[in-house]
This record gives structure tokens, C-alpha cells and sequence, in this order.
DNA sequence: GGAAATCTTGATAAAATCTTTATAAAACTT
DNA sequence: AAGTTTTATAAAGATTTTATCAAGATTTCC
């Protein structure tokens, strides 16, 4: 039984040995790599299963490394990054990091986030068939929603979003991603468009609309479809 | 063990008799048809399990015999063509034909395309029984529309649209969708057509034509058919 | 060729959806 | 804890989409 590998970029050696003894008594094999540019070359010798990007590295920027990695590597990359660290953070999901954590970070997260961006990996086939996500399921070919068996009437925008979330399960997306796929590029700053629409899928397909299980909002950030 | 029958539509008897051999000989059993009207009245009386298409026939065009077939017959059609007739193939890969061949053709590729071909009808069968909606049932074979078991008279558009709707239940199936199977490409905007069907064949086979129960529109993207 | 049936096109009213505004609640900052 | 930013929600106005009728144009069939 291989473990799978999770290769640790971050200059800060505290870090990298918390996260190493963290993961390893997970049952994870754990790669580090203290500069950019020796996670870039680790990464390129010996893909592992997934990244821990920091953003904030002394060499090259976390992002130039996010960019870089995405030319090739499909597997999922998580972020870390300081508090406050906004900016970064939307920046980098939109570069294509699936998934972020700011330090300091609580450990059952971690693992959570973790197991969610491998499983991520192992998801990417059988494009057509239905999706389901608890209770609700979601048809992109029949273009039908049911929820407890029970279909749902979207108008073509709510369904639109919620196809979107559907097919980026448990990751994070920002509201300009969200915007430019929905309404195209030109209405990334319409935030209030996707907040009028987020509210009118919650009160469809959240059993509580106001503590929502399946769109959770990651303030300042986006949204996120589970 | 019943051999699977494969009906052959094609006005040249070498072509038919180098098919027969080669097809009787891998354990089929062939049926023959040398016009397209022919051929359309042997697929109706007796549906084969694959239909080898000629495209160049002299009586009815081999696009036409193809269009008529699928308003019912949804196993597979291979169509079979002269060389330097990509026009012709395009079209009939458009119109449903599920595959192509170009004379002359290798035995061992024929065979193995008639076998791919016939393990795709396994995967969606019954498609020549009625369909039964609720008081509506829909017998694509004879081209019967009966509601309560009283005969409805549809003129043949409404007829073809009516078919769509049902070869395809609870689906949601797009204007352009619609109109490029029904009049074709081309007519992908002429949405106003679509409605004005819609509305006859609501008048006839919904027993309130107000809400109705079968036609359901989904606004902003088509219909749905239930 | 002519009558009947069918299809195309235009006009208009009704319905559904989207956008925008307003305001309150929640979440973060300092 | 107060102030600021972000988010949620409802509802009015604007726009788009749909339904329906009916008049011409075309095709079909005898």
C-alpha cells in the first residue's frame, strides 16, 4: 500500500516540521522543499499527490511557483498564507490553487482540506453522469435537479451557478471567477448580481436557508459548493 | 441463439453480395433492400438490429431514408458511401448515423464496426415500444398519437416535434436544439416557429392547454417533455 | 387547377427573469 | 466595543422571453 505523497513548499523550517509530523502520523509521505525554486524541481522529478504552496517565499513569489506548477501539474495545490493575506489568497485561487489555509492552522482542518483535494484528484472521470452532493442530485445532461428525488425549477442563471458549483465541489471560488463564467469578463465587479443569486439557490436547496450546508460563503473570499 | 439481423440498403447487387457473404459468414443474418422506399418499408415491418445505409441511392436519397428512419428507429445506422463524399458524411453523421464507411471497405473493419456498433444498442433498449405518458401514448413505429386511446390527428411537423419530445422524456432540450433537428441548421433562431407548435400541440394533448402538463416550457432555454 | 391543409410571419399581451436599489444583519478591524 | 466592510434579503423597475391569435404564403392532394 503506497502512502500518498504531499510535498511541502515553505521557507519556514517551524512550519514544514509541524506539518511534517502532522501528516506522517496520517499515514502521508511528506516531500519539503524550502525555497521556490527547489519545489519546482522536486515537483517536476517526482510528482507527488499534492502541494502546500506558501505564498510568501523568499526566492521567486508563491504565485510565479503557482503559475509555473499549473503549466503541467493537474493535481490539486492549497495555499498557505499569513492572515490578512487576502489579496494573495483570491489572486492564487484564481491561478488555479484549489484550496487555501491561513497560518496558523488548526490541524483537523488541515487533514479535512487534505482529504478533500486528493479525493479531488481521483474524481476527474465519468464527466456525464448525475451529481450528488447529499441530498441534492444534478443532472448536466437531462439539465434536472432533485433534491431528495424532488426536482427543482432554476431559472437558466440560478441553474448556471449552481452547475458551476456542482462541478467544482468543495473548492473555493472566488467571486471574479464566479462573475467572468457566469456573466462573462466586463461584470467581475458586480458582486451583488451573485449575492442576489447565491440567496435565491439557498432558499431552493438548503433544508435552513440561513445556515446554509451546501453554498457556505468564505467571506471576503467566495463561495463554496459541499 | 438468434443471429442478429442487419438490414442492407444498397441499388448495387455486387456491394450487397460481398456484404452478405462476408456478414452470413461471421454468423448474421442479412436482410436486403435495393431502393430506399424499400428499405424503409422492410425496417418498419421488421426492425433489424443494424441498418447498413448506401447515401447514394437512385430513388429516394440515402440522407432522406436516414431522416425517416430515425423519427423511430434508434438502433444503429452505418452509412455507407463512395469515396470524396465528406459533405455527404458530415451530414449523415448529423442526421443520427452513428457511423460511416467508404467503398470499397476492408472486411475485417466492416466487421468490427458492426460489432461495435451492435454492442451500442444494448445499452439503450426498447426503444420501439410505445411510450406511455400518463393519457398520452406514443407509438413512433405506425406514427400514432393517442391520447385516452382516442387517435390524434397532428399534421407532420407537430408530428416530428412530438417525436423529439419523446425520444427524449424529461429532458431539457434547448430552442436551437429543437429547431436544428426539426427544420434544421440554420433555423437555429427562428424561435418563433418553436412556440407556435408548441401552442397546437398543446391545444391538442393537454387537456388544459393553460397548465400544461406535458409540454413543460423551461424559460429562457427550452422545453421539457414529461 | 383549385381546395384544403399546413407552414411562416407579424403583432400584441402576458409571464418570467434579470437588474438595481434599499436596508438590515453579520463578519471582520482596530 | 465601535466602526467599517462584507453579506443577505426583499422588492420595485426594466428587460427578455413566451403565449396566442390571425393573416398571408406555401405545399399537398385530389
Amino acid at each position: 500500500m503506497n502512502k500518498p505523497e504531499i510535498l511541502i513548499i515553505d521557507d519556514e523550517p517551524q512550519i514544514r516540521k509541524l506539518l511534517q509530523i502532522s501528516l506522517e502520523s496520517n499515514d502521508y509521505k511528506v516531500l519539503q522543499a524550502a525555497t521556490g525554486k527547489e519545489g519546482l524541481i522536486m515537483a517536476a522529478n517526482h510528482p507527488p499527490e499534492l502541494i502546500l504552496l506558501d505564498i510568501g517565499l523568499p526566492d521567486i513569489s508563491g504565485h510565479e511557483v503557482l503559475q509555473q506548477l499549473r503549466d503541467w501539474y493537474h493535481k490539486s495545490i492549497i495555499i498557505l498564507s499569513v492572515q490578512n493575506g487576502e489579496q494573495d489568497i483570491v489572486r492564487a485561487l484564481d491561478n488555479g490553487a484549489i484550496d487555501y489555509l491561513t497560518k496558523p492552522f488548526r490541524t483537523l482542518e488541515l487533514l479535512a482540506r487534505i482529504r478533500s483535494a486528493i479525493r479531488r484528484n481521483e474524481l476527474n472521470t465519468n464527466q456525464n453522469d448525475p451529481i450528488q452532493c447529499g441530498d441534492l442530485e444534478i443532472d448536466l445532461i437531462s439539465r434536472t435537479v432533485r433534491k431528495n428525488g424532488q426536482l427543482l425549477k432554476l431559472t437558466p442563471t440560478e441553474y448556471k451557478l449552481l452547475a458551476l458549483f456542482a462541478r467544482h465541489e468543495d473548492m473555493v471560488l472566488t467571486h471574479q471567477f464566479i462573475l467572468k463564467e457566469i456573466w462573462g469578463v466586463g461584470y467581475q465587479s458586480e458582486t451583488q448580481y451573485l449575492r442576489v443569486f447565491v440567496a435565491q439557490l439557498r432558499k431552493k436547496l438548503e433544508d435552513d436557508p440561513n445556515s446554509p450546508q451546501h453554498i457556505v460563503t468564505e467571506s471576503g473570499v467566495g463561495y463554496r459548493f459541499s
